[in-house]
DNA sequence: GAAATAGTGTCTCTTAGACAATATCTA
DNA sequence: TAGATATTGTCTAAGAGACACTATTTC
């Protein structure tokens, strides 16, 4: 009955003759601010006809047939008018649709998560900077007063975050180029929130081969570091284990 | 712009004043049959105002907000509409989106990926038997004339399944309980592409633990082995190494 | 008893994890 | 030289992979 082809005549592209569930995307972007995930959310606007004034929520809309050749560059125009960040890690998480996560109707959104360098951060100014805010992930996912399903959104993917921190070397687009290894594996602590041993850690990372020596970084205090940056900025590599063997992921 | 509250008005449910993309939902099923990874696939009906006209394509369509109270919901429907089979392993698999991909304008499709025991099998039965089938996955990813952009997709979808096998016990979820270790030991075998040594399979499924044992199998020839049900039929365990640490997956 | 398949035992080698030791900088 | 951080080395134990061996059925 709802099969493609079964109704001639949806081909009219402005008005088909039954009804289209909304079609969004929104994009979950991390970063690490402060020794600390943090999640970028907007708050939405006040006013009666909108859903959840007032409340926030991650970063998203409508797709924009006319703007928007594909999902993913829809995600990328909403990435850049928020933190005007230009080319980050940016992966799919999956899509969320029903007839009731949006009161104006049946609607399904696409999400991405974006994974960008601290210090690269500058917020969207102008009009609606107060509208846009980072936000320690751990205290965000404890209180659940998001907008939509954005709860289970975010959930989402602080789960496969975390999950895939175990076994990639996602963390590494968290910093800005060149890196050190002591910082890489602040930022693996950061995100697993738990220690992680030095040695190990960077036979690791060299084992990996996803680093390319890039100089000593120059001026710090004490003993300095080797400079790293990364052989390819948009694909993580995978390890054959996990961090820890005693405890296995349960995640995805 | 297209911020989701940009536009006040745009709450009209039936026509709203911006084009919708539209939104369907496809399923990759697959099975193993004659030692072999098969996938399901329908062919797309004769027309010149059909796009795609008897092409093989991924069984799927258009989301019904009549019908579907989600996406998955959705999916099941499909899958139902087409093997009979009741409650499947489904886990999505992603989204994809453009402005080109179905000639009829912008669409954007929600992907699951489902695993069905080969003995569980029934077509649908009916008007359109014919147009349905059951396709060697090795043999449609070399010629790559299917409808849409689902040579892409299917694509994925392998790649997506060959890679979990790795890490998870997937490939129980093809198999009707109850199920021995060998035939589980086989279904690895034939997705992987590749013998698996039988003493550290048995030592590492038996050590995930997500088998109960359920009595032997009366009947075969030769010695008898145990039968196995799963602890539990929706969630795949994660094993936290891979089958080959010499090896590791490259995929995700 | 032979054939076939199910299930177990043993050995080796890799490697993660823990932790100790050394190196190189600043103050 | 002391302090701080970067980098390397060593030891041990767990586990995977390879492969040989035993067990239980049918014919």
């Amino acid at each position: 009955m709802t099969d493609r082809s079964a109704q001639p005549g949806r081909r009219a592209r402005r008005s088909p003759e039954f009804p289209l569930p909304y079609t969004t995307v929104d994009v979950v972007i991390f970063t690490v601010l402060d020794q600390a995930l943090q999640v970028l959310l907007v708050q939405r606007p006040d006013g009666a006809d909108e859903p959840f004034p007032g409340r926030w929520a991650l970063p998203g809309g409508f797709v924009d047939v006319a703007l928007d050749a594909s999902l993913e560059d829809c995600a990328r125009r909403k990435l850049v008018e928020k933190t005007a960040v230009a080319s980050p890690y940016l992966e799919q998480l999956g899509s969320w649709g029903s007839a009731t996560r949006d009161p104006r109707g049946w609607s399904a959104t696409h999400v991405y998560f974006a994974l960008i360098p601290g210090q690269d951060v500058m917020l969207a100014k102008g009009a609606n900077a107060a509208n846009v805010a980072w936000f320690d992930v751990d205290e965000v996912t404890q209180k659940s007063g998001l907008a939509f399903d954005h709860d289970d959104i975010l959930q989402t993917a602080v789960e496969r975050l975390r999950s895939k921190v175990e076994y990639t070397s996602l963390p590494a687009f968290l910093l800005s180029e060149p890196f050190t290894l002591p910082q890489l594996q602040r930022m693996y602590e950061v995100v697993l929130g738990r220690p992680v041993d030095k040695s190990g850690f960077r036979t690791r990372m060299l084992a990996a081969g996803f680093l390319k020596e890039a100089g000593y970084a120059a001026g710090e205090s004490n003993r300095p570091a080797m400079g790293y940056r990364l052989a390819d900025r948009h694909t993580p590599v995978i390890f054959p284990r996990t961090f820890s063997p005693r405890a296995p992921n349960t995640n995805e």
